[in-house]
DNA sequence: GCCCAGGGGGCTC
DNA sequence: GAGCCCCATGGG
């Protein structure tokens, strides 16, 4: 069996036995692609719990729209934002992107997205306080483009499964999913989010829970 | 009450 | 260009 094969066939391995557990996760949660934009940023180091509690509080205040949150005072995005860590460099952050959407693309976020995938990943990228991940969030979740999320639980797991070194990079994992994986959206999402409640659930630095894991018996931290 | 979570920016050498 | 600190709340 090719090299190629027998990666790609590990890596279904791999999502069956988490959709096995999880099933369909449902991803990303959010009304909105300017929500799901919000939300990409405001997780950063953060537990989606909390995302969600601020993301309540913007919407409380009225400001989940690009022309509110573009005309919003910097104080009250940060008083609604306090749950999720950083509330003032993430204040910032979310700034950035709505002036950028609204300044360069006549306050259209679905003429944004609607941009070709590497155009859209550069300028993203481009942009205060949004970096690999966060883009790619971004560009999976809410431009839905075929592009495949990767964070600390994907090292975390696929390290311990001794399908990575720890010290690997960002590009270097998402390449490795996306040599061998087709570049389907709606796979790439339930992929991701599935590392994602495995990692939360089993996978935790602190306290791994091999025994109830769904990868146990894949993995050589066991 | 302390330590850790962890993406991204920015500084240092 | 790698390494380190900063952000600053909430959960274990």
């Amino acid at each position: 069996m090719g090299k190629n094969r027998a990666a790609k066939q590990k890596l279904d391995q791999i999502y069956d036995r988490m959709f096995e557990h999880f099933g369909n996760r449902g991803w990303w949660p959010g009304d909105s692609n300017l929500e799901i934009c919000v939300g990409a940023i405001l997780t950063q180091s953060v537990s989606w719990k909390n995302v969600a509690k601020a993301i309540g509080n913007l919407r409380k205040a009225g400001l989940l729209e690009l022309d509110k949150l573009y005309q919003a005072d910097l104080e009250d995005i940060e008083n609604c934002i306090i749950p999720t860590l950083y509330y003032r460099q993430k204040a910032k952050k979310l700034k950035a992107f709505v002036n950028h959407v609204t300044e360069e693309n006549a306050e259209n976020l679905t003429a944004f997205l609607g941009k070709n995938l590497p155009e859209l990943r550069e300028e993203l990228l481009s942009l205060y306080g949004i970096g690999p991940e966060t883009a790619d969030s971004i560009i999976l979740y809410a431009a839905e483009k075929p592009v495949f999320v990767v964070d600390a639980y994907t090292r975390r797991i696929f390290s311990r499964l001794g399908l990575f070194n720890d010290d690997i990079t960002y590009e270097e994992m998402q390449n490795y999913f996306m040599q061998h994986l087709p570049p389907d959206v709606q796979f790439y999402n339930e992929y991701h989010a599935l590392i994602v409640g495995t990692g939360n659930r089993f996978c935790n630095n602190k306290k791994p829970k091999c025994a109830e894991c769904p990868l146990s018996g894949l993995c050589s931290q066991e």
